[in-house]
DNA sequence: ATCATTTGCATAGCCCGGCTATGTATAGTG
DNA sequence: CACTATACATAGCCGGGCTATGCAAATGAT
């Protein structure tokens, strides 16, 4: 089989890791029976750790196209969880903010998340949590680091905004 | 802000695990450029990994309800990458079982998506390489023992140790 | 200064995946 | 033989993902 324990290569183990993390997603979207979707909480996370940005700049950390940070926005912005403050530079655009409610909800939801998952977790050794602290610092830098690496490489337009 | 690679307690480094992973899990589903959902690849590997099984065995360690299980496997059947067994002994009930086409599949689709962000971890040393392996054995350990964390009940089961 | 181009976002429209509510057929039980 | 319980299917809704396309503002060329 395949989806163990034990990778025995760099390759299987960044197999195992993204099977593994769609479990531990699954199991966070039920674990705290939140009505809201991973993506509010992704939207949210991303404007609250980047700051008030461009829609284009929302879509590309998250890693959505624009239409969907669009729809996202909207959803959000009705919930009154961000703002959209003109640009005074750029009359297309507007600035995308987290409100103080979209903050705390954001807290909340983290709080209730991390509860929710606690007792799983609840008996790791100081070892452990030192290995998954560590993991996280090393998934965050990588995915960060993905901010040039090819959202749109490999599809019909040729890379032309490369000079 | 929050979401930095410094979580100072269980609880945040809980909540910095599951960011991190909607990160990476959008990564991933992007570094592909495969057509197929996550939903596929992860009912995929249950089945994959756990053996032929029942639809609401299927449902729930998919962490699903049963109805989009119905329509996973559905979809999936129509591709191939699943059969559907007549269960000898219930007549409700069929087998859900992975093809061969479908092993291939996932196989194929976990080799492309290690491929396409081996660059991102292509420089982690021995001892990170050793951090993600352990990782991904506690966070699945973590996902198997969550058998029984339904999405009402409340979670006071510990899991039962570790090999 | 005007026109063409590019840029930034919005809209339209599709499909899939998630859910609840409900239907239906088989199992199990008295 | 009814009656309940179980396993799955169906219906129907909604949100999130995408591509294609439209439009208005910024930019640049002449």
């Amino acid at each position: 089989m395949y989806s163990g324990g034990m990778p025995s290569s760099l390759l299987s183990l960044l197999g195992d890791l993204v099977s593994v993390n769609q479990r531990l997603t699954r199991l966070a979207a039920r674990a705290t029976g939140s009505s809201e979707s991973p993506a509010v909480w992704r939207t949210l996370s991303v404007l609250n750790s980047g700051g008030p940005m461009r829609l284009g700049e929302l879509a590309e950390l998250s890693r959505v196209a624009q239409p969907t940070a669009t729809k996202l926005v909207s959803n959000l912005t009705e919930r009154g969880w961000v703002d959209r403050l003109a640009d005074p530079d750029d009359a297309r655009a507007s600035q995308i903010a987290v409100t103080t409610a979209g903050a705390d909800a954001l807290i909340a939801w983290r709080d209730e998340l991390a509860g929710a998952m606690l007792p799983l977790f609840a008996d790791l050794d100081t070892d452990d949590v030192a290995v998954l602290r560590r993991a996280v610092e090393i998934i965050g830098q990588r995915a960060d680091a993905a901010a040039d690496l090819a959202p749109g490489a490999p599809v019909t337009a040729p890379p032309e905004g490369q000079s």
